[in-house]
DNA sequence: CGAAGGCTTGACGGTATTCAAGCATAGTGG
DNA sequence: CCACTATGCTTGAATACCGTCAAGCCTTCG
């Protein structure tokens, strides 16, 4: 509407707007709905419960944000990560209660926004339509690359294809800085996201390092060194993968 | 007008369209474009390969249909089944190849609508933008809840779900009478769905056969015996289960 | 009747989990 | 400034679970 709202939307940690966010309309209406719904939440803080009722469209526009399940003994499974652009909805078959656990990784920025609002969106604006479908294909392409190895691959196949999945996922939103990125996620939650105990992700990425393919600090700040040797450990194609599981812009 | 749109989707037999129907009625033209474009599949026939190119939306009418990824070293994971009544649109974030080989398990009816038509039929009725994005969201659920047991399940849990959530899904489609429903499936390919290898499928599922939670007999005929304990073991309540991965009707 | 495909079971081995202890770091309050 | 705690990383040892290999059996089908 004017400047200040862009400015608004611009956070302090992100330059520009991101993207893909960006991309999604045109129209100055998609911007000023964003920046009504934006709200923050500080890292750990759990915005929705798995099962409580949910009658909202999230719009990640800053930090990381987890989505998980739990078994009745308490493991948990991340099911996906959600970073600035994506677009989540987490409701089930039967439209109003969630599936999931939401739980914000790292402070963010999100416009969490009430479904009949978002429906009015979408009806107005095709490309909006169009992007938000597109969206979806990502996650669901990124999920089933990773069922393909929660399934059938190792440990090490594991860690080398969640890595290279926040890689080009980081890649794509302007976070990686020669092949340098953060993921603020302790072994636990890595873990947890690709199905190995704490114990053998501090060992799988150990052996990772000491083979000279990356390097991890204790801030999980990760370089990847040899980008083909992960490639080939994870199983994937970077080009393929990157064409099938980041929404062209 | 949403359950004859159901009934288009998921009947055996198409039901003649009555000639005093409007030809503006989106649910007649639903079924027109169906018709227009089913095409029999024989068992093991492959409509598309992983990373082919695809620009259509497949309605599966009759049959089974599995959506599978494979390694390099031919390790198979079948992401999810498509059953009569689902609509899948295969592709990925580039929106023109697909992500995953889709398979007939058995004799199939499948309408193979190009994406263009399926915009356009979209485009008219709302009624069926929320049918697609419900059936959108409990594959997602599906997803979710074998991921969590593709992470952190053992073998009996995993054969426990993945059996609730056939049963489930037939009985919505009236393919189960009294807890006693076919799945056309080897343990191989029930294996390559939930993360086994075949010898342990079927060491597990002659566990749960001694312990009479269930019955199997050669053709993949399965009865629930004790669905309770399987419940238990599979670490569900059916009735939550239900109605986050069963569109509401 | 032979071949092919699928199920079943045993034996063995490998991979990942669990348990446990030690270490490092950051934050807190005396 | 220094305990003191909490949290997370690291490593070893023991164990459990599941995969692989292999053989035997059954059914189906040409």
């Amino acid at each position: 509407m004017n400047s200040n709202l862009i400015a608004a939307l611009r956070s302090d940690h992100m330059p520009r707007l991101p993207s893909s966010v960006s991309a999604l309309d045109p129209s100055a209406q998609l911007e000023k709905v964003l920046r009504s719904h934006r709200r923050g939440f500080s890292a750990g803080s759990i915005l929705k419960l798995e099962g409580e009722s949910s009658v909202a469209t999230y719009c990640v526009l800053d930090g990381w944000v987890a989505l998980s399940k739990s078994t009745q003994d308490g493991q948990r499974q991340i099911i996906d990560f959600v970073l600035p652009g994506d677009i989540i909805n987490p409701s089930s078959a039967n439209k109003c209660t969630s599936t999931m656990q939401i739980e914000a990784l790292s402070y963010a920025r999100i416009a969490v926004v009430p479904n009949v609002t978002w429906a009015n969106l979408i009806e107005g604006g095709p490309m909006l339509r169009m992007r938000e479908s597109q969206i979806i294909s990502s996650a669901l392409s990124r999920m089933s690359e990773r069922m393909l190895r929660l399934g059938k691959g190792t440990a090490e196949m594991r860690i080398a294809y969640s890595l290279i999945e926040l890689y080009l996922r980081l890649s794509a939103i302007g976070k990686v800085d020669n092949d340098r990125f953060h993921i603020p996620l302790t072994q636990q939650q890595l873990g947890e996201f690709s199905g190995l105990s704490s114990v053998h992700v501090c060992r799988t990425m150990r052996r990772l390092s000491r083979k000279n393919i990356l390097t991890v600090n204790s801030q999980m700040d990760i370089t990847i060194l040899d980008l083909q040797e992960m490639a080939e450990i994870a199983g994937v194609d970077v080009a393929v993968l990157n064409t099938s599981i980041i929404p062209t812009q």
